[in-house]
RNA sequence: CGCGGGGUGGAGCAGUCCGGUAGCUCGUCGGGCUCAUAACCCGAAGGUCACAGGUUCGAAUCCUGUCCCCGCAA
């Protein structure tokens, strides 16, 4: 990144965090805000943001603000002012940003890393929806905020392939790799001057990714066996795509619709299990999907098949 | 003190309420069957039952404390 630029970031979660990890590599922020640490986690615990984590740990030494309303916090206007940053990185930050952060004297503005081919897939869920539609890639922008969600005028954007087993973890990770490191060789490479921002097209936003419910997190079994399958990977690890079998939760973290060699068309109702041996496989609409890895309720992560193993689940139980 | 589940041979679990030195499905090793096998049959090894203390003739199991893991809710 050119030497005389310089910026602050702002940011909570883990896409956040790995953004800001990965521009730092290139140069470190002036400083950071995230979201105050709050009551979170099992027991009553005060937790911090990862972003905030990442920074107290691996940064230690850059200032650190944790605001609950940043877009108005004399703390951010101020720590802007001094260091005289050039533009503010406002990434998987939780708060809409509004004026007078929005349009703040500074040379370029807020700027935002998103992973989806805007307009496609505004909203807080684009890389989960776009995984729930079973996208082979997606595409990573670097734009300007505006008033509109999502919605300014595009710097850069660059496109990322997605493996058919990938999941939401590993495609957030890496987007959030791409985004980082594409801007810092653009911006190291292209004086601000020459920084050109182009209006999206509203007509194109066909899309929009809205959160994700907890009503759609649970496996409809009826569903086709790639529509299950995308939607556990567009889930996991986080929140993850369950379903209950005799009252207990049972999250599925990894899945894969199993290659029937007959293309079989499962006689048993949706849901139900087949077990055998290796990998355990239930009925859906319109064949079988193998569970690979698994997360019963009060246990940890396991192959689908030490599931089977353990669980002593029969054949006619049911996944509901 | 938000609610709840769990720590048992390499893996996943049962047994805990009704104390009596541990079982299941796999895996591993050895042997057999077979043209062959990840299939099948027979056999074997492998466990301080998270940790500490207590009750008891005797504790995986009851009591007390500690550590660790996880789901939900936020």
């Amino acid at each position: 990144m050119n030497e005389t630029l310089k910026y602050a970031f702002a940011g909570t979660g883990y896409f956040a965090a790995k953004c800001l990890e990965t521009l730092a590599r290139w140069k470190a922020p002036s400083f950071v805000a995230t979201s105050p640490s709050a009551v979170a986690g099992r027991g009553k615990k005060i937790s911090r943001s990862p972003v905030g984590e990442f920074v107290s740990g691996a940064m230690a030494g850059i200032p650190l603000i944790e605001s609950p309303d940043i877009s108005r916090d004399p703390r951010v206007l101020e720590m802007k002012h001094d260091f005289g940053v050039d533009f503010t990185f406002v990434t998987d930050f939780g708060q809409f940003i509004r004026e007078p952060l929005l349009s703040e004297a500074e040379r370029v503005g807020c700027l935002n890393i998103h992973p989806s081919a805007l307009p496609l897939y505004r909203g807080a869920a684009p890389i989960q929806r776009a995984l729930m539609d079973g996208a082979c890639e997606i595409g990573v922008s670097v734009f300007k905020l505006s008033r509109g969600m999502d919605a300014g005028p595009v710097l850069l954007m660059e496109r990322l392939e997605v493996g058919p087993e990938e999941n939401f973890m590993s495609v957030r990770d890496r987007a959030a790799e791409l985004g980082g490191r594409a801007f810092a060789e653009f911006a190291a490479r292209t004086p601000v001057e020459f920084w050109n921002f182009v209006p999206q097209n509203d007509a194109e936003a066909t899309t929009y990714a809205h959160k994700i419910t907890e009503d759609e997190e649970r496996i409809d079994w009826n569903r086709t066996t790639a529509e299950i399958a995308n939607l556990v990977r567009a889930l996991s690890p986080k929140p993850g795509a369950w379903t209950t079998m005799a009252g207990r939760r049972l999250t599925v973290l990894a899945a894969r619709p199993s290659g029937g060699e007959n293309g079989e068309t499962p006689h048993a109702a949706a849901g139900s299990l087949r077990l055998g041996r290796g990998t355990p496989a239930v009925a859906c609409g319109d064949g079988f999907l193998e569970l690979i890895t698994v997360l019963p309720e009060g246990r940890r992560p396991q192959p689908g098949e030490s599931w089977k193993n353990g669980s002593r689940a029969r054949a006619e139980e049911r996944l509901i």
